[in-house]
RNA sequence: GCCGGCGUGGCGAAAUGGCAGACGCAAGGGACUUAAAAUCCCUUAUUCCGAAAGGAGUGUGCGGGUUCGAGUCCCGCCGCCGGCACCA
């Protein structure tokens, strides 16, 4: 193929129109406010997942979800809205710094050359961004309103009685360092060695680091923390309006792990303390036989008797030293510690035991529970290893056998004052007893953590904050950007101390104050980009009021992008981020909506032409820039389209590519001929004249189609749908020039280039991407006659042509008339004849 | 273990409950050509009957069900992919 001549010439116009409209600037975006701007126009925001411009350059997947959304602007443009499809680059990030190390070259050097070639790539592929509206996360004009931000964060705190973030001006308590939205705490933090730094524990997988799969360790260390779990119900609630996938809503669902319960306090016997555990199943208090604490829970040491503190202090110490993966991998065997200690269970006044067990986690509920060995699958299992009494308190409805443990819900037994009631009226019940009594109280559990905000790395935002006799204290705006030192050496130094503690002059803000040293997680700049590409280049603000009024909340809708389109990968943390700080912009005041994405795609992935995962060490990899070479922008873009549904996982076939190559060829040629010279000239066979009745009717199919297969993002279709327009007119001759007046518009969104060229070359006025999107004429669809299937007892034994019009009746009369109907049904009574118009007829004999 | 998603030709895939396999790839045959490539045309789910025209049957992971009619809806399984994983 490689040697082969091209079978048309995309590789001199295909570079021409991407220079041509990035020249008359072709797609920008004028924003409110611009001598252009309409603002009697719709708008459209359409976005892509930003990437990480990494060193291997773009990949067929970034194409994948990018070709879906230009296709997208493109047709919006071309039915008259005005599109925000803006690029940028989240630049930050670990992957650059340990490059760095390695090379020692500056991640600041790197990263503006990998940008350069990501920018150069998506060029090559014609996506038609507003490159003036280019940011690159990594750029201090940028990152000082991500630190700005952050200080927002700072200087406000959540009012519970409003529910919503204020500035911590309206707080009236004595300590406002401990309602912050970012404060800083001791917090027991994943410490990954060979990185050098601390992860979030979503970037931690299975104990091992998520970049490199390096062991990690646990390890107590102050470190920023942003209040997010603050705002669990308002993300909860939030996702209602939303239109995301349900699988995408449930997996953020799950990650806040909402739980409604009870807290209930035991007094702990011949001890003057109590234990608070936290319940979803209150009702099953008369069931609790013993009591679990985590081994780290802070009473432990206080109520553990004499005999047992040996054995106690011997499951601390192994529970300590496991790694993450050791303590899940020994999930399978229940382990634990009795503490000598007891307790009462409020409820009847019973002494049960205090035990210790690591499946007990201190980072959920009060780090204790109460076990109910007979309702709860765990407690089951730890009863019976360690043969602690199980009592039943809830019987099945559906009673069966009573042998083994059941969760499910039912009616209360052996629970006193609870006997009889179903599962719901008695956690009523029973919470009101305890509230009444003040042993308890209704209330509710998420799993949702507070963030992990700092990192110990040198190509990160720096805080905006400085620390002075052990306080911490935030700068001023107008000190921003805090901009990192240029460092010779930003090698981690192989503590938890942070990179940037070596620039010893940056550190020193005043005689007495010092510099924060760690940075900020990569996520922070994803935070908001979508806000800062409505306003680019607005240095009084990180967006201004009016391009955040007419960009994000022109639609009336919650969110404000009118759809995102990335990868599932992000599904639960960068959407969960940016959705937090959003709420957090809204409620002070600085944004209009209370969300920010309203409408959200995932691409599937593209695996190998051998079905696995692209990967360099499988060698299975295909780059967008040896595809374009071959066959053209175009035909990259269109066989990412054609492939399947956006949706779908799909492997990669360059057959498949060559298939779609040759359509756009076919299309050049409804156009083109070549000469005796091989040069290529406009077609004899082109005329200007009508459409026949048929060719009117496929074209107008088509434009239906089109139309309604790109608002569905059902691409495939579309592009066979214009296959099939195609080969109708492949051997028309005279061929109508109508028929590419036509064609050309609907395909300029996907093949761009060739729709272009063509387009000038026919002499048609303007450029095919700022065409009117066609319309199609209903009344050229309807055929006179249709062919309809007459079904006996749903098989197809005759068909029929006969008028649209037909009445049922007409229809019925003339499948019965049929010979072979009659052969068909002999000897057989019609029970019944179903006539569905324009379809078929099943008659059901017997 | 729990929660999602998906199972259709040799392959990628189509199909408001209404003729399964559009469109593309691959394969086979033909036209053009000195020849090849490219291009254009035809065939192509499968089994059986027939010399042929044509005809009959079976087919959407498996087993049931609802319906005149099920790839599509319902119930129960199996397999693959993704997420969560002691969250009390």
């Amino acid at each position: 193929m490689s040697t082969q001549r091209k079978q048309y010439p995309f590789t001199e116009f295909e570079p021409r129109w991407q220079q041509h409209w990035l020249e008359a600037g072709a797609f920008r975006a004028a924003n409110p406010g611009d001598a252009d701007f309409d603002a009697s126009k719709p708008k459209y925001y359409i976005l892509d997942m930003f990437p990480y411009p990494s060193g291997d350059g773009l990949h067929v997947g970034h194409v994948e979800g990018y070709t879906a959304t230009d296709i997208l602007a493109r047709f919006h443009r071309m039915q008259g809205f005005n599109v925000l499809h803006p690029m940028g680059w989240d630049a930050f990030g670990l992957p650059a710094e340990q490059y760095a190390i390695k090379t020692g070259q500056h991640p600041r050097v790197t990263t503006a050359r990998n940008i350069d070639n990501f920018r150069r790539q998506l060029q090559a592929v014609g996506f038609s961004y507003d490159w003036d509206r280019e940011v690159s996360t990594t750029d201090p004009a940028y990152f000082r309103w991500t630190q700005w931000i952050f200080l927002q964060l700072y200087n406000a705190w959540f009012n519970p009685a409003t529910c919503k973030a204020e500035p911590i001006s309206t707080y009236t308590g004595t300590e406002p360092d401990s309602v912050r939205l970012a404060y800083v705490a001791e917090m027991p933090v994943n410490w990954c060695p060979q990185l050098g730094t601390v992860l979030a524990n979503e970037e931690v997988v299975d104990g091992k680091s998520e970049v490199g799969g390096f062991p990690v360790e646990r390890r107590p260390l102050r470190q920023w923390m942003l209040r997010i779990t603050a705002f669990a119900e308002r993300l909860l609630d939030g996702l209602d309006g939303l239109d995301w996938p349900e699988g995408i809503k449930l997996l953020q669902r799950n990650w806040i792990g909402r739980s409604k319960g009870a807290l209930v306090k035991f007094q702990i016997a011949n001890a003057p303390c109590d234990v608070e555990v936290f319940t979803t199943r209150p009702d099953t208090l008369f069931g609790a036989t013993y009591m679990i604490l985590a081994p780290e829970h802070p009473l432990v040491a206080t109520i553990t008797t004499p005999e047992q503190i040996e054995a106690v202090e011997k499951y601390k110490a192994s529970v300590a030293s496991k790694s993450d993966l050791d303590r899940t991998e020994l999930n399978k065997e229940k382990s634990g510690v009795f503490t000598g200690a007891f307790a009462i269970n409020p409820v009847n006044g019973e002494k049960i035991p205090v035990w210790i067990a690591d499946y007990v986690l201190m980072g959920y509920g009060t780090g204790a529970i109460m076990a109910v060995p007979a309702h709860d699958e765990r407690d089951f299992e730890f009863a019976t290893k360690f043969q602690l009494p199980i009592r039943e308190v809830v019987r099945d409805n559906s009673a069966n056998d009573t042998s083994s443990c059941f969760a499910g819900e039912g009616v209360a037994v052996n629970s006193g004052f609870l006997d009889g009631l179903q599962t719901a009226e008695a956690k009523q019940k029973i919470t009101a007893w305890l509230e009444e009594k003040a042993l308890g109280r209704g209330t509710v559990n998420y799993k949702l953590r507070d963030w992990l905000f700092s990192r110990q790395r040198y190509w990160g935002e720096p805080f905006p904050i400085v620390w002075e006799d052990g306080n911490h204290r935030a700068l001023t705006q107008d000190e921003l950007p805090v901009i990192q030192p240029d460092m010779e050496d930003f090698k981690p130094t192989g503590t938890p101390e942070p990179p940037l503690s070596k620039a010893l002059e940056w550190l020193k803000y005043s005689d007495s104050a010092q510099r924060e040293t760690n940075t900020m997680p990569q996520w922070a700049g994803s935070c908001w980009y979508y806000l800062r590409f409505c306003d680019a280049t607005n240095s009084d603000r990180f967006i201004g009021k009016e391009a955040d009024e007419y960009w994000m909340a022109r639609n009336a809708k919650p969110g404000g992008v009118d759809l995102y389109v990335g990868g599932t990968e992000h599904a639960v943390l960068h959407l969960l981020y940016a959705r937090f700080w959003h709420k957090v912009l809204h409620d002070l005041g600085h944004v209009a909506t209370p969300e920010p994405f309203q409408r959200l795609v995932n691409q599937g992935m593209i695996l190998g032409p051998d079905g696995q995962k692209m990967s360099k060490s499988r060698g299975n990899v295909i780059t967008p820039d040896s595809v374009i070479s071959e066959y053209g922008a175009d035909s990259l873009r269109l066989y990412e389209m054609f492939m399947g549904p956006l949706e779908q996982m799909k492997p990669w076939s360059m057959k498949g590519v060559e298939g779609v190559y040759r359509f756009l060829a076919r299309v050049w040629r409804l156009a083109m001929q070549e000469n005796q010279e091989g040069e290529w000239i406009l077609s004899s066979d082109l005329a200007e004249i009508p459409l026949n009745s048929q060719q009117l009717r496929i074209a107008h199919a088509t434009i239906k189609k089109v139309t309604s297969d790109i608002r569905l993002l059902a691409f495939n279709t579309a592009i066979s749908q214009m296959m099939v327009l195609t080969n109708e007119f492949v051997n028309a001759k005279p061929r109508p020039l109508e028929a590419l007046r036509i064609l050309l518009p609907l395909l300029s969104p996907f093949a761009p280039h060739l729709a272009e060229e063509l387009w000038s070359r026919l002499g048609f006025a303007g450029l095919a991407s700022k065409q009117p999107w066609p319309v199609h004429d209903e009344s050229l669809l309807v055929e006179n006659e249709v062919e309809l299937a007459v079904q006996v007892n749903g098989k197809v034994r005759e068909r029929l042509v006969i008028s649209k019009v037909a009445t049922k009746e007409e229809i019925e009369i003339a499948a019965l008339a049929s010979a072979k109907i009659q052969e068909a049904t002999a000897g057989q009574t019609i029970v019944k004849v179903v006539v569905v118009p324009g379809k078929l007829v099943n008659i059901v004999a017997k």
